[in-house]
DNA sequence: CCACCTGTCTACCATCTGGTAAGGGCCCTG
DNA sequence: CAGGGCCCTTACCAGATGGTAGACAGGTGG
């Protein structure tokens, strides 16, 4: 149910969706979704929680990790990148929840802060450090963070242009996040 | 109207748009918008015509202008990125269009693809000149319309995250565009 | 065997939606 | 002044939507 659900309010939006299609494509009745989720705000509340959930585990499994300093951002990206590549609806969703006064986007921030908060620090303590180049850590963090973002938009434009899946622009799109990344905060580069 | 109908497709969405309110909020009856344009689709219609209009128009005159090769590339996105400062919600409205299955997005293919073609024609043709570096030039302007779109969800993310509408990041993006259209492109760099 | 809980169902509802039908004011033209 | 198009209105509707109420089946523990 939290898989379709994902499916159908990243392809279609929240609005979009109606949870008799959502049932009937399921194969039960909307009654059954409401039971489980009260509302359709608290499903969508759900499927939030859940996409949040699968990338803060690739996230923190990463920090568990032996990386350090760029490497440990180099390893972060690709996390995130992997995660978006196994699961393309999950960047739908992201992208239809990461429009302000959509319902949703106040919780996905919920969940994004801490994170964000957090990352924040590490980077600030690494410049203060001298192991990363200064700059707006916060600025740099939501430029990342819309770029990851943006490669659904980019994704359903090359689908839409009669392009065939290809993953090449979305390595493109990661090596230029990179770059940048490495532009912004490596000193040795 | 249809600036009314814009905001409202481009922050609400399509289906999160209801005629009623859309109507209330002109303080007019909502009969009174589907006396012109026959019904929701229409006005939907007319709106992706008037933007896509809008993006021709700047682009037309960019075109009509004195640059050429590198140059010409350069001045085309600055006017583009222009369009877009000074209507932000036209790229909320594009990124809304640009998801397929969504209505509307053949319609604005429908505009689009004559000026892609005749750009990747313009490319081919300087490829085959030697005033450009060879590369595919479908995928590349592919790349950079998501980009522009992709900044509509970026200045998204920057007010929902608190900070203050600053352009820093759009020009930031556009300078990215602009490094990465000549890397691809400029023989001389 | 009974009471209870859980999950799904059918039945139903209030509201909202886009859309149709028709009327009235206004202005121009004959 | 009569007629007709233009623009906007009120009145109304059929269908879809999210949500509530209650019945029924199956499993579980006492």
């Amino acid at each position: 149910m939290l898989d379709a659900a994902l499916a159908s309010f990243g392809t279609a939006g929240f609005a979009g969706t109606s949870l008799d299609d959502l049932a009937s494509g399921l194969g039960i009745r909307k009654q059954t979704i409401l039971y489980h989720f009260v509302s359709k705000r608290g499903l969508l509340n759900a499927v939030v929680d859940s996409v949040a959930a699968d990338l803060i585990l690739a996230l923190e499994q990463v920090l568990a990790g032996s990386q350090r300093d760029w490497e440990r951002v180099e390893a972060l990206v690709r996390s995130v990148f992997r995660v978006a590549l196994e699961q393309p609806v999950l960047l739908g969703l992201l992208r239809e929840v990461s429009r302000p006064n959509s319902p949703g986007a106040q919780r996905l921030r919920g969940h994004m802060d801490p994170l964000m908060a957090r990352a924040r620090l590490w980077i600030e303590a690494e410049m203060a450090a001298g192991r990363m180049r200064r700059t707006d850590a916060q600025l740099l963090l939501l430029s990342a963070y819309s770029t990851v973002v943006g490669v659904a938009t980019e994704i359903e434009v090359l689908r839409a242009a009669g392009v065939g899946p290809t993953l090449r622009p979305v390595v493109q799109r990661r090596r230029e996040l990179l770059r940048f990344l490495r532009a912004s905060l490596d000193p040795t580069s």
